[in-house]
DNA sequence: TGGTGTAGTATCTAAAAAGATACTGTTAGG
DNA sequence: CCTAACAGTATCTTTTTAGATACTACACCA
């Protein structure tokens, strides 16, 4: 009742998307559509097996990404979007946007400050 | 050009508003205005004074909150949105709401899994 | 027979974020 | 003179996150 700050849900969004490759791994299933590990892997340069394979892990736990396992050899297995996981594409979609004007902003502060200086 | 996840600027969003106070931070003087230092932690239980001065520096150094100083003793310290923060609104609004409903999902699947075994 | 591609594990280490605790200076009030 | 309120700093420790590296099984191909 008293200016508490109480039952902030922003978290449970936040918990779901944020890491170095989290959004990458979301914004590449949401445009691109299924895809197996490999080329996930081969579509962010830098990542880790072991990292990869945490976070598509920790995605399907949310109900956010769909595995799918075909039983053939060598391995062969698909992630997707699931329904759920595309309700967070404003959000995601949203971010990119003001990320985009913020750089723009760090840069006019940048010449603001020089020239007051 | 080939399924390449480039210039993802979801981060920069991101960057701004992860961490365990930040969003917390921004919700509060969002909707409540203008608050003082000892008011935003008392409304904040468990966060430590050097947690909230660290968090409140790293939102003035981008430009998403406004600090003043009244120099007088015993010391006091508003803070506010800036404008440019305040931009940041739908983004914290959508994951609010996104995130309530999270919860819901979430405790549906519970029970789906309980009737499936 | 040896190498390649696939989708992973298993260990260990480094770096970043968060938390605990104690301390500062100033002034008004008792 | 002692204490409380305010808005912080300064250290130190713990926890979380990320990264490096090496390893697995199995089939196909030359």
């Amino acid at each position: 009742m008293e200016g508490e700050v109480s039952q902030c849900r922003v978290e449970e969004a936040l918990g779901i998307v944020v890491g170095k490759w989290k959004p990458v791994i979301i914004l590449y299933l949401l445009h691109e559509g299924t895809k197996r590990f490999s080329e996930l892997k081969r579509s962010m340069p830098g990542i880790t097996q072991k990292m990869l394979t945490k976070q598509l892990r920790e995605l399907e736990e949310e109900d956010i990404i769909q595995r799918v396992v075909y039983p053939q050899v060598p391995p062969k297995v698909e992630y997707s979007m699931t329904d759920y996981g595309r309700t967070l594409s404003p959000i995601l979609e949203a971010m990119h946007e003001w990320g985009t004007h913020h750089v723009l902003h760090k840069q006019n502060m940048g010449i603001v400050e020089k020239q007051v200086k």
